[in-house]
DNA sequence: CATACATGCGGGTAGATG
DNA sequence: CATCTACCCGCATGTATG
């Protein structure tokens, strides 16, 4: 993954990151203030020690998205919002589907919703595991964090670590699942549970 | 309207570090 | 003691859904 902005020397931290980007500045040349000359187009899978600088009317960014399952934690700072990795959740028994592919869903964000999704059947009918939280420890051993900041002019992200599992299924079909009831399917997978997923891809429906 | 959940906020705690 | 990070918890809001 490109870090188009990884050479700035800005830091989330900084007391002073660049405020003028582009042609927010209104003078249609380009901006080079702090070396900062693009926005970045929203990466869903931001990974390791990485920078973005977003429009700041771009929707993901407004809303601190990632493909990543991140909850907000409270880091007492009210200019930095920051979020840390639930991680994935996994097969306890690491089960391998015919396609090869393996069991990776996403973590509900809401303390209480994710306790329940804990110690449930395993998706895969042919396999009679429960489902369990992977921890990210990519972070020194602590789950990867994520941090946002907004100025007049853009979004700035920043991320810490490296995810050491599997990408949880996309929020689409996290939802889509949490509708249905549909679960176990004749394929031995959830339909609902796997829309979107390159597990899903494999399947017909 | 009730329920479930995503998301943000911030009080408070605990351990590591300087 | 100050600071930083991780994390727990409740509260509030917005959205989707039955």
């Amino acid at each position: 993954m490109h870090d188009h902005n990884n050479t700035l020397e800005w830091d989330i931290n900084d007391n002073h990151i660049p405020k003028r980007l582009g042609t927010a500045l209104g003078t249609g040349s380009p901006n080079t203030v702090s070396g900062v000359t693009t926005h970045d187009a929203f990466q869903e899978w931001a990974d390791g020690h990485s920078r973005f600088v977003y429009r700041p009317d771009s929707e993901e960014a407004r809303r601190h998205s990632s493909g990543w399952a991140m909850r907000n934690t409270n880091n007492h700072n009210v200019h930095i919002l920051k979020k840390s990795c639930l991680g994935v959740l996994v097969c306890n028994k690491h089960c391998i589907l015919d396609n090869g592919d393996t069991i990776h869903l996403r973590p509900a964000i809401c303390d209480k919703a994710r306790k329940k999704q804990q110690h449930k059947a395993c998706p895969n009918h042919k396999c009679t595991g429960r489902l369990e939280v992977q921890p990210c420890r990519g972070h020194c051993g602590y789950p990867v964090t994520h941090f946002w900041r907004h100025t007049e002019f853009a979004v700035f992200f920043q991320a810490k670590g490296n995810h050491d599992h599997p990408r949880p299924e996309p929020k689409s079909s996290a939802e889509a699942r949490r509708v249905g009831h549909s679960y176990k399917f004749s394929r031995g997978i959830t339909r609902s549970l796997l829309l979107n997923n390159s597990i899903a891809s494999s399947l017909q429906f």
